[in-house]
DNA sequence: CACATCAATGCACACGTTAACAATGGTCTT
DNA sequence: AAGACCATTGTTAACGTGTGCATTGATGTG
């Protein structure tokens, strides 16, 4: 068995709510019995029972970090970053519980009782029902990486549509007219922000994309590479192609290679994210960075401060995206 | 408030007991009363106060995943594949706490109410420490990615060892003699096994490896990137390069290209990991294939079957490790 | 018919902690 | 000197759930 405060109360001879206020550091007891009661707790190795807490303070000691998926279609960066971000934050104030949304059948169980607070990572539209779910439930939340409208629901992510007009901007100003797009994965809300600020950047600069320069992706490797080999049997190629993120950058850049042919020479290429092998592929990627690593902290932080405030704020917090030149694109002059 | 077997019993007109058997299924309860009660529990969206039911229950319902670092020298990869690995056997039997060791002040908090199990992802020796108090407390281990002889902790790995030594023997298999070696995180068992295997086969080729052919290096691209910097330097250049992992391997190859060279026309260069990536990058990297998802997956079947069956089941199991042959190595014919 | 047996349910307590209220003894005030 | 007040500690109940033991009523048995 355990040692409980009844234990230390025993040996030092006082009740086990002295005890208890002794070791939650209540004004009410005085400072030399605190000191005695810190020491023999110590000493006799005793540790809370976070079961007994919960229960009665009605906290759980629990945050929830949620991803859209663990299974498919989330990439190990973009992860690993985001839980770095969190735990940067929360130390040893909570525990952080890791899931994958698509991984429940039902939601019954979330409840205010088994988590003070949940980040949601979320990466596609359908999270919506467990948003709401959360929200019905009254447990503090803050969505990250995605646009949410629930109202009393914290919310951060990067301007990703503005990242993406940037990079595609940046083609055109390089003398590229023939820009080809693999998208990300359909329902993911990234995909369509990134998807969105290349055509604004498109009807800015008059430029037309003819349909066989459009493919779909799935935010992988493979899928890159299969749209690139598209791509390259066309009669007319492209001279730049656009990808929705860096894996799938890094899967086209492939596929030329493939063909025989040159990254910027003969087609230039641009991903997004900046993902840490960006720069270490020949030629180094130019890309758009976001930072999700900072995303995630600032998102667990305000979380923190409204569960532990108790307040309600519900603010919205863009961070800028950043374009990031390096050498997959070739100035073209005609 | 949420609702409580009390409110249900209130409802059904039975007492809290009977509901509390009837929710477990206990077989001294009535199969129509238990349907009775479960119905009335569905309709008022009853869920289990599980802080209650650990304090009573003397079980957490909580799964550690502990890493040796959430901050530094863990790949992005690794890291997902070890999570996407647990989690797929753990569905909703428990929650999954992920922690970085390193983010421990103290292990005092780790005690048997607070964890059921605990999945350690081990790197280092210096997880020793951790891995002792976590058996002075009885918990049920499980050690992964690093071989341990405690006694009653279950350990699960592959043989990197071994998979170094194939490498290493491919490298000079196809004619290489001037062989260097990039090495890993200094204190890292995995970098230890892998130099072990490098160095077994170059004793059993009787290859004499200089030590300018000796780099350090970090696990990272910017360490591999700057080890071939300096073996590019020599006089005599190697003429292949054995990274510890593919991280490296990659940076590495971004320094051929950078110094106007190619790979593996002028330096064959070989990783381990056989991360994502690695069949992507231009060559297409030549690397060891170690299961790292099939380990945690294995060893997180180990670990909840020593849980629930209170066993103690405790053998070693040795995962093989397979070399993949792609396009960064050149026979070399002399 | 009296008694044992058994199935189904209830009563009361336990788990470890916190907190409202009560009690104690000392000090200050007038 | 008597009462008010305050600092410090104790008593007791509560949080929600599970379980040993008691209770009830029905059925079976000789």
């Amino acid at each position: 068995m355990s040692v409980t405060i009844k234990d230390i109360a025993k040996l030092a001879g006082v009740s086990h709510t002295t005890v208890s206020r002794a070791l939650n550091n209540s004004p009410l007891i005085q400072e030399e019995t605190k000191e005695r009661i810190r020491n023999i707790a110590e000493q006799m190795d005793y540790t809370p029972n976070y079961s007994a807490k919960s229960l009665v303070l009605d906290r759980s000691y629990n945050l929830g970090l949620f991803f859209t998926t663990l299974s498919k279609g989330t990439s190990a960066g973009f992860f690993y970053e985001a839980i770095r971000g969190v735990n940067s934050v929360i130390q040893d104030r909570y525990q952080l519980i890791v899931k994958g949304i698509d991984d429940y059948t039902s939601f019954h169980s979330i409840t205010r009782k088994s988590f003070d607070g949940i980040v949601i990572v979320s990466q596609s539209d359908d999270d919506q029902a467990i948003i709401d779910h959360i929200a019905s439930k009254g447990i503090p939340q803050v969505v990250l990486n995605r646009p949410v409208e629930t109202s009393g629901v914290l919310n951060v992510l990067s301007d990703e549509e503005q990242g993406a007009f940037l990079a595609a901007s940046y083609l055109v100003e390089q003398g590229h007219k023939r820009i080809a797009l693999v998208e990300g994965v359909k329902g993911f809300k990234s995909a369509q922000n990134r998807k969105d600020g290349f055509e604004r950047a498109m009807k800015h600069y008059q430029i037309i994309v003819p349909p066989a320069y459009r493919m779909p992706g799935l935010y992988d490797l493979e899928s890159g590479h299969k749209a690139m080999q598209q791509f390259l049997r066309l009669d007319e190629r492209p001279t730049a192609v656009f990808c929705c993120n860096d894996e799938m950058a890094l899967g086209a850049m492939k596929a030329v290679s493939e063909a025989g042919m040159n990254v910027p020479n003969d087609i230039s290429v641009v991903g997004f994210d900046d993902t840490v092998f960006a720069a270490y592929v020949t030629p180094a990627l130019t890309t758009v960075r976001r930072p999700i690593e900072q995303i995630s902290r600032e998102g667990a932080l305000r979380l923190l401060g409204n569960i532990e405030n108790k307040q309600h704020e519900t603010e919205q917090l863009l961070l800028k995206t950043e374009l990031i030149v390096r050498e997959s694109v070739r100035l073209l002059t005609p």
